[in-house]
DNA sequence: CTGAACATGTAAAAGGTTACATGATTTT
DNA sequence: AAAATCATGTAACCTTTTACATGTTCAG
């Protein structure tokens, strides 16, 4: 088996700190959740795939060994290293509410204002999360352990904020569109 | 076999103006290529089974046959109308280049602004062909169409603009956090 | 003691992406 | 005459998604 983008997913995370493949899983779908799910039935077929190729090591020590916590080796790190260093894969999205609305033009406004309405609810609570969010907050934090700013995960949790106040921006605005739409047809 | 978002999506396309396999292709990724890419190996099965369902009906007559151009039935539309009611499926973002600024703390910031540069330019790509597109300019207009402003597509163009705009401000902004940041380490 | 959270996996399905294949027509 | 565009399709692949399966530990 190959290694898939979710490998590399690992492979970052367990850059920031060894863990097991619950707690790879929860990292993801918290911090990156809402812009890159990592695929839940690669996940242990892909530390399968990294401990073959030297990448990553288990760590069995802290429980009897139901539990394995993996740690990046030193190979991991140059592969990681080189995989950032790679062109990213083009943005995929796919926004099936904005499809419809695309499409809603003969189905009457109702049909629309719900569309946009459930668009404001998901990017509200993209918003609360992110803004909850304290970048680098990843673990408990160890005695000793740099206390230095995560700047990236910083410029992320600003991304989520800028887009998800452009997107509530955008539907207070599609709200007034539509309603002086209305109204200029009643004019006619 | 069964019908795909895809499907859906060419059902869509064909509410607007009749048109072929081709064109229903061309039309998908000027308009809506960039958050909804129509599968094309999906395509021309697709369009079997929206048949096969009674959902669109061809016409041949343009052409001696060779091209197919494709209308919605009265079935059709209503299976649209239906489809527009149902809950869309939650937004689907696959954003390789944000998740590798996220673990791009410890190679250097030349990677970070590299990542940020390349995002830009692909913000301002999307602002600039949404920017020249002339929302409802779907085809050459036909005299007795009514030219009523199609609202939907202005409020999708909006959208892109808005989105865009917000991540090119966020790239700006971001610069200037690294700049700032890396000043802050100087200091120390 | 009962349910929630922890933890590790496997299997199948679904659908999108890419590449291939073919040929006609139009443009340069 | 060559190249680009038009036009229709097929096949294989790839990866995510979803569902299933199983057992443990901890809290109420």
């Amino acid at each position: 088996m190959k290694m898939t983008p979710t490998g590399w997913t690992i492979l970052g995370f367990l850059a920031l700190h060894p863990r097991n493949g619950y707690q790879l899983r929860q990292a993801a779908q918290r911090s990156v959740g809402h812009f890159w799910g990592i695929s839940y039935g690669q996940l242990y077929p892909q530390l399968k795939v990294l401990e073959d190729g030297g990448f990553i090591a288990a760590d069995e020590a802290a429980d009897g060994g139901r539990q394995t916590s993996w740690r990046l080796t030193g190979e991991g790190a140059e592969a990681l290293a080189g995989w950032l260093d790679t062109p990213a894969q083009p943005v995929q999205l796919r926004d099936e509410s904005l499809v419809k609305l695309l499409f809603s033009d003969h189905v009457g406004v109702e049909v629309m204002r719900r569309l946009i309405a459930e668009r404001r609810e998901k990017a509200q609570e993209r918003r609360d999360r992110a803004e909850a969010t304290i970048p680098g907050a990843h673990w408990p934090s160890e005695e000793g352990k740099s206390p230095e700013t995560p700047l990236a995960a910083w410029l992320v949790r600003a991304h989520t904020l800028a887009l998800a106040d452009a997107e509530l921006a955008w539907c207070a605005e599609a709200a007034v569109m539509i309603t002086r739409h209305l109204d200029g047809q009643d004019e006619l």
